[in-house]
DNA sequence: CGGACAATTGATCTACCTCAAAATTGGTGG
DNA sequence: CCACCAATTTTGAGGTAGATCAATTGTCCG
């Protein structure tokens, strides 16, 4: 397991630019606690002061907050490869909380040891900074859907990213990846009701454009999927490997 | 000029954790390019790379993308004291574009220097990166009202918003504080249109919650101004000024 | 095999949109 | 200093995407 753990972090690392053997020995050393959770159980709550970050290994986890009337809104997805409470090295309190959207493996690392790292690796300190930057670009694109899209649109979005984020830490295969999130999650995550995420989800399918199941998403026709939504994937990021 | 400069950054810096007399020289020895910008001027644009980032000394700018069709989702507003493009240190091409909102005054200080900067003072660096945080922290919360929250909400918690940030720059007197945003700009922030923003505003003055003019916002009744909006400041993550 | 969760369907309702025009406002040039 | 222009704000009437409420069906898993 604690090659998983060393192999995701260099791994993601690496999509910023190649790191050199100093580096590579640094992240390895990183003291890691990897821990279960259960399906829709909280990691970290809103109101929480961590003294760790989360590293997802397996599974699915999201961000969300939940507001009076039972109203929910999910930020975010994260699957393998992903720190989603990165932030919380720098904020002392959660603003909102983190779950298991799946069964999940996580590695836990002390912030103590993060801020070691970074304080002696500014490269590796930087890495770590930009990857909270492309969470906040992916909010942002988020909130382009919600403010400005129609629902097919904000679906077949978000279908997009959750594919090509899936593809760059090798989790596709063929014109598939895993994508075990229910129709109300997607509903709290872009900002409509269960009941309508399913009609335009029938929609989706009878144009052809992909295939979903409990736990896979199919895309039948990449192009027409990325007509409908507008997707434009520059504002993740996933730019070239080049040397800094 | 020099001067405002330097107090911006220092006093904003010192929000985080009081500074050393080294790290407000390092502060206040960055060398700042002032420029003016007309209002509705772009001050960079989708697809930029730039090569430095942008402290606002006056006035009011946003960030936006603007989608077929002529749709616009506007990210932030930001006052004095903001770096709204400090990401720009770390992801090369700009996801979306930095406009004035307001004729501008902002000083550009060039990546390098930055650099510089953090890599010597790495509290320094924790607290730009912790800037960079809170700027995703309010676009999460902007996300819970375009998904979960009616137009009243949403509006009003612009609001409240608006006048907290105000407010901890010292540009509030007594229950007023600039606001000079048109509805059109509210409406593209809210993902609404600007004729419900134009009559939602109408129903927060007959309920005797605010008093708004062109340039001015005045909060008549802020308890039930913060009611209406379920506004809750943790999210801005001020903190009480502590030793770090 | 049962029980809980997830997906689906149908009927009705409403917050917000669209389109169009009028009334204000503020800045600018003469 | 005033008159005018362009941008904003405001008003009205009708339309629609998506919400709400309430079942029903399907599916996974112990």
């Amino acid at each position: 397991m604690a090659q998983n753990t060393d192999t995701a972090l260099v791994r993601r690392m690496e999509s910023f630019f190649p790191l050199t053997d100093q580096e590579r020995r640094a992240l390895a050393a990183l003291p890691v606690i990897v821990r279960r959770h259960a399906a829709k159980q909280d990691i970290v709550q809103e109101g929480d002061r961590p003294t760790q970050c989360c590293l997802i290994l397996e599974g699915v986890a999201c961000r969300y907050k939940i507001l009076g009337g039972g109203r929910r809104q999910i930020f975010s997805f994260h699957i393998a490869g992903d720190i989603p409470d990165l932030e919380s090295l720098h904020l002392r309190v959660m603003d909102h909380s983190l779950a298991a959207v799946t069964p999940l493996t996580a590695g836990f690392i002390r912030h103590e040891q993060v801020r070691e790292l970074t304080a002696h690796h500014s490269r590796l300190g930087a890495a770590f900074w930009r990857e909270t930057l492309i969470d906040a670009a992916i909010f942002r694109q988020w909130m382009v859907g919600m403010g400005r899209k129609e629902a097919l649109g904000r679906i077949a979005h978000l279908l997009c990213e959750m594919y090509v984020k899936s593809q760059a830490v090798g989790l596709t295969d063929g014109q598939s990846c895993p994508l075990p999130i229910t129709q109300v999650e997607f509903a709290d995550a872009l900002g409509l009701t269960p009941v309508h995420v399913n009609r335009v989800l029938q929609d989706l399918r009878r144009m052809g454009l992909v295939v979903l199941t409990r736990s896979t998403l199919t895309v039948l026709d990449w192009e027409g999927l990325v007509r409908a939504s507008e997707f434009e994937p520059l504002y993740l990021h996933q730019e070239p490997r080049e040397v800094t």
